[in-house]
DNA sequence: TAACACTATGTAATAATATAACATTTACAA
DNA sequence: TTGTAAATGTTATATTATTACATAGTGTTA
């Protein structure tokens, strides 16, 4: 079982807009948005980030500085993290595949390391794109 | 056989500083280091940056904002990139592994998708600080 | 309950990273 | 030698993120 992490204020009002957006979101567009909700500082909204990123609540997708919600039930594998990208659309989805983060997971590097905790990022045309 | 790039004035420079360096470099880090040679501005840095990343010469690590000069013979790899982090020190490492390159560039994701491009962060701790 | 530790919050200032807009110059192929 | 793409130079500004310091809430345990 995952520890049950109680969400604190602001915490919530941050994990609560990210994850009912379609798309990721940057800090700064959540400042904007929680404002009206006495969110007034980009130190607030950073300090939250980071907590809903340890605790695995959203991932921070790297290679656009923008922030989604896990799409892993409960995500259970917040430290090996693997995305789709599509560079037409900036559609971001969460991959995941046993397989996949199996092979990751195991991975063994030239000099015998494995690594836990590893970040994939995808990019291509998605669906819609690719067929236009 | 790769197609030959001459590199421009700046980004010589620019490929020079981060080739020589045992770290990856950070942008304005480069932009310090290269006021000398009379590059004077964020964007000269940027534009240089952008092209080389472009050509495959050298790869931004996205999760550190820094770039360092590609080790795969020539850069023949320059959109399926894969790294390991030492979150400790620091150090990072460009992995070339032919199965894991394999493996990702055949991956297929749910909806039949192929990707041909992708970036692997794997973040551990290397051999120097685990035995500390 | 009081004392403590820990986490979270609030606020101001500033650091670090990156791009827009515009003018000019260079490289090189047609 | 002219046209075009790439590269440069410069100023200003946008975007992303952190430092420093003060205060308040939460939960544990003596």
């Amino acid at each position: 079982m995952e520890k049950q992490h109680n969400l604190s204020k602001n915490q919530k009002i941050i994990f609560d807009l990210i994850d009912k957006s379609p798309e990721p979101l940057k800090a700064y567009s959540i400042l904007f948005n929680v404002q009206k909700k006495g969110i007034n500082a980009p130190l607030q909204v950073y300090r939250a980030l980071d907590k809903l990123v340890e605790i695995g609540k959203i991932h921070k997708i790297e290679s656009r500085n923008a922030f989604i919600a896990c799409q892993n039930s409960s995500c259970q594998i917040s430290k090996a993290t693997a995305f789709s990208i599509c560079e037409s659309c900036e559609k971001v989805s969460e991959i995941s595949n046993t397989k996949l983060s199996k092979y990751l997971s195991n991975f063994t590097d030239e000099a015998g390391m494995k690594y836990s905790k590893y970040n994939l990022e995808f990019f291509g045309l998605c669906k819609k794109c690719k067929s236009k």
